[in-house]
DNA sequence: CGTCAACATAGACAGCTATCGAAGCAGTGC
DNA sequence: GCACTGCTTCGATAGCTGTCTATGTTGACG
């Protein structure tokens, strides 16, 4: 494992390294269409701002993307997260 | 996704979410025989004293276990995340 | 144009964290 | 018992982070 993959690795653990966070990711994920609006699953204990703040980090570990349509901004999961777990899936021998 | 999930498997992300530890982590997974001294593995770019505050802060995650032996301490991945690997192999449907 | 709702940004602050040098502890071997 | 090696712990410090309140921005709707 090169310096340059760990790093590019650990943004993205580090993003979900937070239970907000964690959240958040996992709503998205789950929330039927692949995307969810702020609004949709902003309940996870903190204000507001505080969601738009991880979103943000959510968004710049290139684990999320956004999209504004009208007066909401949709979040889904990127599709090279999706990638990364079919590769996963694919590449692993058996049970580790 | 509970809180408490969240929680826990936040702190296993967050333990992961420094490059230095990632690659402590990786370099003691893909050692041969599945264990690895603190001496085969302190190359990655800090101190000796950084290693093993690193080190610490996976076994508190709950990542690696350690075991003495003579003069040697030997670091190896917890049974539980092998195990939660394969789960994840068994349960996710296709490809995400 | 004015107002309202949905999100984002700014600024501040307490708490955590990664890192180091120095010192301590545990075994080995002479 | 003494010195040496491998690793951990201690103490200090600079930098990051999660959270809040307050304020901006963007679009919808009369």
């Amino acid at each position: 494992m090169t310096v340059e993959e760990s790093e590019t690795a650990a943004r993205m653990f580090k993003a979900l390294g937070d239970p907000v966070r964690l959240r958040l990711f996992s709503a998205v994920a789950s929330h039927p269409g692949g995307e969810a609006c702020v609004c949709d699953i902003s309940d996870v204990g903190v204000s507001q701002p505080t969601v738009s703040h991880h979103l943000k980090k959510l968004k710049e570990a290139g684990l999320l993307l956004s999209e504004r349509r009208g007066t909401w901004v949709y979040y889904r999961v990127a599709p090279s997260v999706l990638a990364a777990m079919g590769q996963i899936l694919a590449t692993t021998p058996s049970a580790a």
